[in-house]
DNA sequence: AAGAATAGTTGCTTTTTGCAACTATAATAC
DNA sequence: GTATTATAGTTGCAAAAAGCAACTATTCTT
């Protein structure tokens, strides 16, 4: 059965209007009728640093949950921000410095009991950078990068922001399984056994050397970067930079090793 | 470099407080100290009617958009909704007399102008039902069920609908490619081909039967009913039942026939 | 009883993947 | 210098999976 929401719900405030024009409606209008939520955006930012997946956390200042780490962001600011995801965006800058190479909205959290100042939403994206990319300056104290440990870091989080970062990660390794965007947790430019080895890290598996190149070679997702060689020990790598950072890439196929 | 937000922010509003405990900021804690946005949740609710997907649109009353068709949805109301996924919940039942029986979050969109009434953000969730579990009663110039022609219907939606439909259908096709949550658009019994028809239909293209057999019989996710056959012409065919309506499956392959 | 329509199976070909051995190129040890 | 070690990159083959098409099965229609 269809039904129109009941009359008591605030969409039907002020509609007795009854044969108006939309701007005279508008004029009318009263857009602090019912009540609102408050409203925040709060970001992931994930890079991988010394073989390790790495979350950006920062220690609050202020209630509630004053000392406790949490991820960064803030309530939206109706007069600087467009939208939501300006908003995020200008949050990413504020706590990082820079345009995300890569950054993407996960998911709202709204609910009564999830902030004890009362009924809160607050919008999560999820952003990748290279480690290099980024300097934490002086205030450490209040910014830190920390290491992910399976799902969840070692200490408690502020708010739902435990539950949060799952989330971000388990949705971070199921793109992974398609997708490339790995590569932007990577430098512009870097080698295939750079690449494979940050999708081992983030999957937590080994992954097969020729059917990784394979399959990225394949995808035509790569330049190779004439002559260049890189770095360290052993053979030097062929450099690599990502073709075109707005298409996307699907593999047909998950990258995890199946089952033989 | 890592920086907090600027003072002039609103998360820094009411905390000229220093050495209270919590329960003290709470207490002084003015909720309306900084402007909101509205807050709605509006629904993209999919089933597959007469061999076509199909998406229950319902037609404004009120302004603004009087007399368009538009998603269905609405405020959040803080005291009824305790999150809101819940306040999802509820307006699914409204709209639809139904549980669903596959509820998700699709995307949250949020801006100063998607709105003539002013900044607004709505959390969109999608919902996948079979069409024979919902019967629209007499009120259909309200609430209907609408053709899906590629990614949009055949005439203008009110505010951003038409690219949140499109959104919508995008991650139903893509969610198709990896998983089985095409068996929530069939009603609780049904046969492999009206499976793969339902596939088909969605993702537009012609699915090789054996194939499509072994893909489904080997994710072990159907169970398969004594006995039981059913109607029309031809050989009838068995029925099966979803096995574990919480379980995800995950092909590790797409779907879609690969080029050859 | 024959034919049409749909369901379901089977066998073979082609494609893709997994694996492991092989070659290549550099730094380091001696 | 030369051997050794470490890493990069290739190749060939076996195994697995997918595509394709023909085949059987079961029901309805005429």
């Amino acid at each position: 059965m269809i039904k129109h929401d009941d009359p008591a719900e605030p969409r039907k405030i002020g509609l007795t209007i009854t044969n108006s024009d939309e701007a005279e409606f508008l004029r009318r209008y009263d857009t602090a009728r019912y009540e609102k939520p408050s409203f925040t955006v709060d970001l992931v930012i994930f890079t991988v640093r010394n073989e390790h997946l790495h979350v950006l956390l920062v220690k609050r200042a202020e209630h509630p949950f004053k000392g406790c780490w949490a991820l960064p962001g803030g309530f939206l600011d109706l007069r600087r921000d467009a939208s939501v995801d300006a908003c995020a965006a200008r949050k990413l800058i504020q706590e990082t410095g820079l345009r995300a190479p890569y950054l993407e909205q996960l998911k709202t959290y709204g609910s009564r009991d999830r902030d004890p100042r009362g009924w809160t939403a607050t919008t999560v994206y999820f952003a990748l950078m290279a480690s290099e990319s980024v300097h934490l300056l002086g205030n450490q104290a209040e910014a830190s990068w920390v290491g992910v440990r399976g799902d969840q870091v070692d200490f408690e989080l502020g708010f739902d922001h435990a539950r949060i970062l799952a989330d971000a990660v388990e949705r971070l390794r199921s793109k992974l399984e398609y997708t490339h965007i790995a590569v932007h947790l990577l430098p512009e430019e870097f080698t295939l056994p750079e690449l494979q080895r940050t999708y081992e890290i983030i999957l937590q598996q080994p992954l097969d050397k020729s059917s990784f190149r394979r399959r990225v070679i394949q995808a035509d997702m790569l330049e190779e970067l004439t002559g260049k060689q890189r770095d360290g020990f052993g053979r030097p790598a062929q450099l690599y930079r990502f073709r075109d950072y707005d298409r996307r890439t699907f593999f047909p196929r998950s990258i995890s090793r199946h089952a033989r």
